[in-house]
DNA sequence: GACTATCTTAAGACTTTCTTCATAATTACA
DNA sequence: TGTAATTATGAAGAAAGTCTTAAGATAGTC
């Protein structure tokens, strides 16, 4: 497989050279800009496959340069943001881009993530814009951040939607409890049980007609949580 | 389910040992450095999962251990510290570290994020889509955590589950019931005859058409039992 | 600073699964 | 064929895991 070139573009050092050992290790060249203006300029110059691309930096910040970008170019654009900025606002903000990761990320998230778009690039020459997901009667809408059972709009909390987000995505794929929690709080599970269990309940009474025989989130005992296929 | 080695590298032998026992009591092996120098050796000689760092360290510290790790690996690092200030915890988690825990710590709190990151490592690092092992009209679908026979759901416990994946994914392969035991259990089998006899007929009630003879779950008389290829 | 949403924690009820024990059935072999 | 070793079974109490309720903590908003 050909070599692809990832541009790192983060007003920190630290962190861009932090991921760039990552990269290096996956095998990845990389390019470095410390703003979004210096970003462009190295887009133009070099022939780039995927952009991360920091929200907050001097000179163009991360959604001005995505939107420059999409004028020209299709490619995978993964977005850093910091954890204290209203995550909503920035996912709101942050259309354009392909992925989102929330400072302080876990490297090898980050990899999966750049392993993901990559191959997702390949496979269909250009980002598909589709985002909604649907199992049954339950869809997903990434873009309006909602959700809908049979057709009716259900109100979640924002910990309840990524919940929800991540029980559909991998739709059929079984989640721990304490992986839930990993992957919602982002952050090592530590007497986790209790918290996810009151969240699944709220979920339940909100998107299940029964929800003592709830009919997408479903339990299985002794392992974890999954929404079925 | 493969045994995971863990690094630790401490000046300190009370809080080696200390965190030795805690792992090995989680089914970890242990391996164990007094300073960077010992660690990186250590790391090059065996195969290691996960790294437990103390940064100050005669002859080597963490921090330039771990630059020179991340030039070769992207194993999971956890940084021990006795310094609690901010500072560091951002500059260890930049210059390559995955997680970050001050002393004193509780030491549950450690294992949960050692398994945490296990996790991760292992998620993101060998993910490649779906994994289902077949063996006659049985099939084991990894990600639901899920069995069925000739199509159809068969709903089984935890443990009757990871005895039937050891089986299945040794097939053919004879397993004493003590082996059954500590390889489920993970811990030393001692009078585990009749548990695991109980399990079986558990689990041949479930994916047996006649229980009495079994097509899957088969017994070698003296020895233990099998699935054949 | 009060109000509202949401999140977290705690405790007990409830359900499912695990383990134990007694006993029965099967196998190997003298 | 008889006997000892091994495996199979049924039932019940113990243990583990999940669900539910409610109240206190926290964060965002006016």
């Amino acid at each position: 497989m050909a070599k692809f070139t990832v541009l790192v573009a983060d007003d920190d050092q630290d962190i861009r050279d932090g991921i760039e050992i990552y990269l290096k290790n996956e095998g990845y060249d990389v390019l470095k800009a410390a703003d979004g203006k210096e970003a462009l300029e190295l887009l133009e110059a070099n022939d780039v496959h995927l952009l991360i691309l920091d929200i907050m930096m001097p000179n163009m910040d991360g959604i001005t340069a995505t939107f420059k970008i999409r004028e020209v170019r299709n490619i995978p654009i993964i977005m850093l943001s910091a954890k204290a900025e209203d995550s909503d606002k920035i996912h709101g903000l942050s259309v354009g881009a392909d992925d989102y990761v929330t400072k302080p990320f876990h490297p090898m998230e980050l990899m999966a993530r750049v392993k993901s778009q990559l191959r997702r690039y390949i496979q269909f020459g250009t980002y598909d814009g589709q985002k909604k997901i649907e199992v049954d009667g339950l869809v997903l809408d990434e873009e309006a951040k909602e959700i809908t059972v049979e057709g009716d709009v259900v109100k979640l909390t924002p910990i309840e939607y990524k919940i929800t987000e991540l029980l559909m995505k991998n739709a059929g794929r079984v989640f721990s409890i304490n992986e839930i929690y990993e992957r919602v709080w982002n952050e090592a599970a530590y007497n986790a049980e209790n918290i996810v269990a009151v969240h699944i309940r709220k979920i339940r009474e909100k998107i299940e007609a029964d929800p003592k025989n709830p009919r997408y989130v479903k339990v299985v005992w002794g392992i974890g949580y999954k929404i079925e296929k």
